[in-house]
RNA sequence: GGGGGUGUAGCUCAGCAGGAUAGAGCAUCGGAUUUCUAAUCCGACGGUCGGGGGUUCGAGUCCCUCCACCCCUGCCA
């Protein structure tokens, strides 16, 4: 609907000044003015103008005024300081049109510009996960939400690197180090009084330490690998029993957050169906890698990048950039591998993997994962239209290789298609890092922030941060004596965990680096996810007390109930103003969903429903709903309530947030 | 060396394709509720937008340059 106006604006001031003077302009962007009673949308365009027209912004501000009208959805327009022209729109159509809107639930796949492939969280399936994992899968999950409520076809793809080396030292670990046996760590996953990620996660790093003191023992890796990635053997076996119960338990942790995947990749899969043999074939064929006889990549397949288009002079020639993909060993590197899986995503290796059943979420949801034989019933995947893959900043290089892979392939269309959702690490503040046993020097202690070795064991376990958010969020629940229900107390408790942790991961820019602190992330007060909640439970509490008093009420009826003359006069009454400017803030929450997916910035939602809860809470706090002696009044302050909650509840749904009963 | 990112209030961050008086949260201080629950609201304090040039009617935003910090530039992933 606001979309819509601003459409209709820019189209209208586009012919009204070929019309009037002959011009072409594009069309202009539209601001907000600084404050509400000079208009709702600006444009400052006529100061451009003026230089072309040699008159003043003033006077072409006010002639467009003249010539603009009519317009649909806008009551008048006005010029104002040295020459903005800035719009009013009909206040009480916009909001009985956004009542409506919001009223409706939204309708999926709609905008069928076809399948969206997002990829995230891709945790190597040998540890615990932790909270960088956490800003992965939130951000993936929450831009792929994003994608679905605008109407777009989304899946979610989770890539288990299955057969690397991570997987690879846990394996040595288990084998060299505890000395166990196959059915050993099969008991050892059955075993309910140990958490099998978290003591992969302390094998992990002793593991590393063993290779320190014994250098020698790296051949057990290069040969655990070389078993695994071939799939046979016991430490093949092994390899795919630890893999696999991690991955359980990684979707246990993510469901916790509530994040859900509809298919799991696995490299073992992309190597053992020759999906890379074939890749191989085409880059070899169409000249996109070529074989090194000489130099220091001797024997190796090499792609060069070509990035710079062109005026790279000589003083560059030294520094070619060229990517190995085979090595002379014969073996694929690991961007092989990713640019064979990001020609299938694309359908473009006329190969496709098999799919099995992997898991039932309690809501219902499948996740498959991929197989050497598929079950008939399995939907189809892949073959999509545009491509995300949400992985942190260190890896940008090599996605650029990918997306370089797919462009010498000549598929140009499917590279543009091809995003990396770039976004930066989560560190530890040095405070946060001492806590949990870190050593660091003066020099890091000074620092913003501090990189943990997960090779040390160093880190915040994404498990252990929910338990202790869940702890803090059900003293809080019980202090206030919300409910005296256990059940109840729990699911509220958990709801505000995962809302303050989704929030706190989700309101900063992609961009920037997190320094995680414990007391910032359980911050339940101020911008924080609680507070979006809180904001929720106290319009429904509104609704739920007017409810007593009148038990046939139904906010979706408040329409009935209210004539476009009272929507008139209420928003041009005293209060007006007020009214109008949170309705007009609730008619932007598709302008800042639209942003968000087009700028890979949820962000952005993140930011906007704080504004809009922010808004509500001042509204609360002046104006008593339910005490309101006027009806006519009353049943429109209702209906403001109504379109406020409902947006709120929307833009938290995209976030993945979810709103208790009681707070 | 090359590529990328960041630099805005004491701290953590917004600032949307240049636009009208630089904004939040936290922290500090001061207020508000016999009311739809104070996980709230209002106010105060706090800024040479890293430095310097330039383009423009107008620059935190665009260009150039310098400075600081971070990441990448592996036959690891």
């Amino acid at each position: 609907m606001y979309l819509d106006i601003q459409r209709r604006i820019q189209q209208r001031f586009v012919n009204v000044i070929r019309e009037a003077y002959g011009l072409e302009v594009t069309p202009p962007p539209l601001n907000d003015p600084p404050s509400g009673d000079l208009g709702d949308l600006s444009l400052a365009s006529c100061f451009e103008l003026a230089k072309q027209l040699r008159r003043s912004p003033k006077k072409i501000a006010e002639e467009l005024a003249m010539r603009i009208p009519p317009l649909a959805g806008i009551e008048r327009v006005s010029v104002a300081g040295a020459g903005y022209l800035n719009f009013h729109l009909d206040r009480a159509a916009a909001a009985a049109q956004l009542f409506a809107l919001r009223t409706a639930p939204p309708v999926p796949g709609a905008a069928g510009s076809g399948k969206i492939v997002v990829e995230h969280t891709s945790i190597n399936p040998n540890k615990a996960a932790h909270i960088g994992h956490l800003r992965n899968a939130v951000l993936g999950d929450t831009f792929a939400r994003l994608l679905r409520a605008s109407g777009e076809e989304v899946e979610v793809q989770n890539y288990i690197d299955n057969t690397g080396v991570q997987v690879a030292d846990v394996v040595v670990g288990f084998v060299h180090l505890e000395k166990k046996t196959l059915s050993d760590v099969e008991k050892l996953i059955q075993d309910s009084a140990v958490r099998f990620d978290y003591s992969c996660w302390d094998l992990y790093a002793r593991v590393f330490q063993f290779y320190e003191e014994k250098p020698e023992a790296l051949s057990l890796r290069s040969q655990a690998l070389k078993d695994i990635e071939e799939g046979h053997g016991d430490l093949a076996a092994l390899a795919d029993l630890i893999s696999t119960a991690i991955v359980r338990l990684h979707l246990a942790t993510m469901l916790r957050i509530n994040v859900e995947y509809d298919l799991l990749v696995q490299e073992s899969e992309i190597l053992r169906l020759d999906f890379w043999k074939s890749a191989f074939e085409l880059l070899k064929s169409t000249g996109a890698i070529r074989y090194e006889d000489s130099g220091k990549n001797q024997g190796c397949w090499v792609m060069t990048l070509r990035e710079a288009e062109e005026g790279k002079t000589e003083e560059a020639a030294g520094g070619e950039d060229v990517k190995i993909i085979v090595r002379s060993n014969g073996t694929v590197t690991y961007v092989g591998k990713d640019i064979a899986y990001h020609l299938w995503k694309f359908a473009l290796l006329g190969k496709d993997f098999g799919y099995q059943l992997f898991h039932t979420y309690p809501g219902g949801h499948q996740v498959w994962r991929t197989a050497l034989e598929g079950e008939p019933a399995a939907p189809p995947c892949g073959r999509a239209h545009a491509a995300y893959a949400v992985i942190d900043t260190r890896q940008s290089y090599l996605q650029n290789v990918v997306k370089a892979a797919l462009d010498a392939l000549g598929f140009h269309e499917q590279s543009a298609n091809l995003h990396h959702f770039a976004y930066e690490v989560v560190g530890l503040s040095p405070g946060c890092a001492e806590e949990l046993g870190v050593e660091l020097t003066a020099e890091d202690r000074a620092r913003p922030y501090v990189e943990v070795s997960g090779r040390k064991g160093q880190g915040v376990k994404a498990d252990d941060l929910l338990d202790r958010l869940l702890a803090k969020a059900l003293e809080e629940v019980r202090s206030r004596q919300i409910t005296q229900d256990p059940q109840e107390q729990e699911t509220c408790a958990r709801r505000i965990a995962v809302g303050a942790l989704r929030y706190f991961l989700l309101k900063v820019s992609r961009r920037v680096i997190i320094a995680f602190d414990f007391k910032e992330a359980l911050a339940f007060e101020g911008e924080t996810g609680p507070y979006l909640q809180y904001t929720s439970v106290r319009a429904r509490n509104i609704f739920r007390k007017f409810q007593e008093t009148h038990p046939e009420f139904q906010p979706a009826d408040l329409d009935f109930d209210l004539s476009m003359e009272q929507l008139r006069k209420l928003y041009s009454g005293e209060d007006g103003l007020a009214f109008w400017q949170l309705s007009l803030l609730a008619a932007q929450l598709e302008m800042a969903a639209q942003q968000a997916i087009a700028t890979q910035e949820p962000s952005i939602v993140a930011k906007y429903a704080f504004r809009i809860a922010q808004a509500f809470n001042n509204f609360y706090h002046r104006y008593h709903i339910l005490s309101e002696a006027d009806p006519g009044r009353q049943a429109f302050l209702l209906f403001l309530v109504h379109i406020v909650e409902r947006t709120l509840a929307q833009a938290l749904d995209q976030m993945g947030i979810e709103i208790p009963e009681h707070m």
